[in-house]
DNA sequence: AACTATTTATAAGA
DNA sequence: TTCTTATAAATAGTT
């Protein structure tokens, strides 16, 4: 969308990149309440700006706990075999 | 977009919901990927289907632990003050 | 921040 | 779930 098509790289410029990134995190925050409004669904969106500054979206409040909750249900060796977020997806399972 | 422009409100038949989130949620982590490579930011996205089926999305791995490790760093009594995803803005800062 | 030409997402239907 | 297509919405480039 937008006046011409773009390439999906890294934007080199910090100035520039920024200035995409608040754009589209508009976009995306924007998409990510809809969906949990029409579908009634559990959404966790965090993002972190170029410059370091987080933003945050979820619906129910019980979330993080609820998956905090379930890796502390972990043994000690499961945690540090799940040493990457991608594992999150067997603990909130 | 779409044919009918159509109202925000939880649509009530787990059928169409299921299928609308099916749609939607393509295109929710699509904006999220693009974001974060043309950005270069960080992005944490977890998604929950009305059938209870978890989607996650995230950039670099170590995010998790990061506020994990955050979220270890608190108090007891920070904590338990913290029981809301929304202080998670907080921990991650 | 605002403007618009265009591209992209998606509602409805199959 | 996947596809098609008309239409609504997002956004690239620019000011």
């Amino acid at each position: 969308m937008g006046r011409k098509k773009i390439k999906l790289n890294r934007i080199e410029s910090l100035k520039e990149r920024s200035s995409k990134y608040s754009k589209r995190k508009q976009g995306l925050f924007k998409k990510a309440e809809e969906v949990a409004l029409l579908c009634d669904c559990e959404i966790i969106l965090i993002a972190v700006s170029p410059t370091d500054k987080p933003t945050l979206f979820h619906t129910r409040s019980k979330s993080f706990n609820k998956i905090y909750d379930r890796y502390c249900m972990l043994s000690l060796q499961e945690r540090e075999e799940r040493c990457d977020l991608s594992d999150l997806y067997i603990i909130i399972t």
